[in-house]
DNA sequence: GTGAAAGCGCTAACAC
DNA sequence: GTGTTAGCGCTTTCAC
C-alpha cells in the first residue's frame, strides 16, 4: 500500500491550516476567502485526496451501518426486497451489509458475530433461523437495536410482517369460488412464524367457506423447488383438486414434479402459489400468487429502524401490511 | 444515543490500564496473569463492550472493505456470484458492499461515488455498464485497486472471465450434431464484451461445422425474460430449427413467447440457454444449458484482487476459466 | 478569515 | 506482567 494522501498533505500543498482544509471541504467554505478555498479545492484535486473513512467516523459516527440478513439472496422475493432497503440506505448515507444465511443456522451465527464485530448500527433479520437464543446473547447483550420480519414467534422486538393470514384466505377463497372443495396446502417442513400464520389462514378459510379440513391434504416438504417437486408425488395420492402452496418456489417444484407423473395445470390441479416472484408470469401456465407489498416492507422496515436507532426508548411497534392476490392462469373452475 | 461504553470504561473497572485491556482483548492475553486476565474479561462482559470499529481500524486498518457492482442481484447467476464472494469475503475478515445497479447508469455512478467516499480498499466490476471514463475519472484517480469481470473491452485493470467464445462453440457443436443446419442466436442489444465473445464463438462453430452464417437468424433483444418474449415473435419468421440464447434468462422469456405463439420447444425448436442457473432443471422442458464454474469466478476474483489490493504494482493479469454444456431436455434431433 | 489545540477510541512500542 | 506514551487522520471549538 502507498502511503495515502491525508489532509495534512492538502494543507501543506496550499499552505494553508488543516483545520481550514477540513472546514472547506465541509460545508463551510463561505466563511474563508475566494483565493483559499481555491487553493484548497486545487491541491485537493492535484493530490487526489480521499478524506479517511474510519478516521472522519470515529469523530463524526455520521455513517450508520445496518446489517441485513436474509435466508437466502437467491430468492426472488429477498433479492428485490434487498434491493429496496439498498436505495434506502444510499441515500440516506447509510452502509447496508447483505448477507445471505443460506439457511445455514451455524453460518448465520458467525454472519451476526461478525456483524457485531464491525459495530454495526442496526440489524434486519429476514431469516427465520435467528432464534431467541442468539437474539438474547447477541443483541441485546450489546444493545443492538434489531428488527424482525418472517420471524418466529419472538415477542421482542420491533416487528413489520405482511398478513399472511389474510394472503392464505385469499388464495382459498378463490380455489372455493371456482368450486374446488378439496384444497390441498403444501407447507413446509420447519414453518416459521409467518408461515404457520398462512396455515391458519388456509384453515380458517376452508371453514369459511363451508369446507372441512382434512389433514390428508396438507402436505410438509422442504422451503425450495425440490422440496415443491417431491410434494407432487404426495398430492396425486389424495383427493384434492386444488392446492395452495408455501410460497412460489415451491409451486415452481410442484409444477415440474406433476409434469414428471404426466399431470396438467390447471386441468387437474388448480395451484396458486406466494410471494409473486417476477417469474409467474412466465411460467406455464403463468402462476396465480400472493403479492406481498415488497418495496413497502422494504421501506417500512428500514424506516423503522432508523427510527429504533435514533430513540432506542420507543416502545415495539408491530406493523401489518395487506397482500393480495394475482390472478393468472394456474387456475380453472372445477368441472 | 447512549453513551457507548468504551475501553477506558472496561479498564477503570477492571482496575487496570487500557493497554493491558486492548493486549488482553486482541489476542495478546498470555502475557498476563490469569488473574488480570479474568478481571478484564469479566468486565468486558459485565460491561457489555464491544470495541469501535473506526476507531479500531484507523490504527490496523486491518478490515479490508471490498465493493461489487452487479448489474442486477435478481439475476441468479449474479447472486450465486454474490454468495462465492461473500462467503471469502467473510473468511478473510474482510467488508463486502454488495451492490445492485439494475442497470441503471446513472444510479451506478452513484454508487461508486458512495464507494470512493467510504474509501473502499478495492473493488469487483461485474456490471457493463461502467466504463472507461467512470474508471479513469473515479478509480485510476483515486488509487483504488480493481477488478473487471464480463466487462467492456477496458484494456486497463485485471480481469477474470469464463470462456464464452468456447461457450457459444460447444452450444452449437451440440445443435450441429443433433443435425440442425439453421441455428439462431439470440443476442443482446447492447452486448458487453463477455457477449460479444459468445457471439463470435457462435460464428466460429457454425464455420466449422460447414454451416453458413445468416444475419437474419441473429436476433437482438433486451437481456431479460421480456426480451424473450418479443424476440419468439421474430424467431418464428425465420427458417430456424434451433436457438442459442445469450442467457437463461432470455432463454425462460422466449419459452414462454413461444407458448404464447402455439409453438414448443424441443419439437418446434431445439433451445440451449447460457448460465446454467439453479431454475434450468424445473422449467418445461428442462433447459440445456451452458455452465460457467461461477464458484471459482467468484474465488478468482476474489483472490486477484487482494493480490492487488496487497501489491499494487503486480502486473496485469487476464484468467480465463473453462465452461462446460450441460445437456438437458430443450434439444433434439432434427427429424 | 484562519489556525492552534484538544481529542474521538483505540493500538503498539517500549519502558519499568 | 503491566502501564506510559505517542499517535492513527480527522473534526471542532475557540482564540486571534
Amino acid at each position: 500500500m502507498t502511503n495515502r494522501v491525508t489532509i495534512r498533505d492538502v494543507a501543506r500543498y496550499a499552505d494553508v491550516s488543516m483545520s481550514t482544509v477540513s472546514q472547506i471541504l465541509n460545508g463551510k467554505a463561505n466563511r474563508f476567502s475566494n483565493d483559499t478555498r481555491q487553493k484548497v479545492l486545487y491541491a485537493r484535486d492535484a493530490l487526489g485526496y480521499v478524506p479517511d473513512f474510519n478516521a472522519r467516523n470515529l469523530i463524526t459516527n455520521s455513517v450508520k451501518t445496518i446489517g441485513v440478513i436474509v435466508p437466502d439472496i437467491g430468492n426472488p422475493f429477498f433479492s428485490t426486497f434487498i434491493k429496496s432497503i439498498e436505495f434506502l440506505a444510499m441515500e440516506q448515507n447509510c452502509i447496508s451489509l447483505i448477507l445471505s444465511s443460506n439457511d445455514n443456522q451455524e453460518l448465520e451465527r458467525k454472519h451476526l458475530e461478525q456483524l457485531i464485530n464491525r459495530s454495526i448500527d442496526g440489524i434486519i433479520i429476514a431469516s427465520p433461523s435467528i432464534g431467541q437464543t442468539e437474539i438474547d446473547n447477541q443483541l441485546k447483550k450489546n444493545r443492538i437495536p434489531y428488527l424482525l420480519i418472517d420471524q418466529n414467534p419472538i415477542a421482542d422486538g420491533d416487528r413489520v410482517m405482511t398478513d399472511d393470514f389474510n394472503g392464505a384466505e385469499l388464495a382459498v377463497n378463490h380455489l372455493a369460488q371456482l368450486g374446488h372443495r378439496k384444497i390441498a396446502m403444501i407447507m413446509a417442513k420447519k414453518p416459521s412464524d409467518n408461515l404457520k400464520r398462512r396455515f391458519l389462514g388456509y384453515k380458517q378459510a376452508l371453514n369459511s367457506n363451508g369446507l372441512e379440513f382434512d389433514e390428508k391434504l396438507v402436505i410438509s416438504t422442504e422451503m425450495s423447488k425440490i422440496g415443491g417437486m417431491n410434494a407432487a408425488n404426495k398430492l396425486i395420492k389424495t383427493d384434492a383438486t386444488a392446492v395452495l402452496t408455501v410460497n412460489d418456489e415451491v409451486a415452481i417444484g410442484l409444477y415440474h414434479g406433476l409434469n414428471l407423473l404426466g399431470k396438467s395445470v390447471p386441468d387437474d390441479y388448480s395451484v396458486v402459489g406466494y410471494d409473486n416472484i417476477d417469474l409467474d408470469e412466465y411460467l406455464a401456465p403463468p402462476l396465480t400468487s400472493i403479492s406481498q407489498p415488497i418495496h413497502e416492507l422494504g421501506a417500512t422496515v428500514f424506516k423503522k429502524l432508523i427510527e429504533r436507532i435514533k430513540n432506542p426508548d420507543l416502545p415495539q411497534t408491530e406493523i401489518m401490511l395487506p397482500v393480495k392476490l394475482v390472478k393468472r392462469n394456474s387456475t380453472k373452475k372445477l368441472s
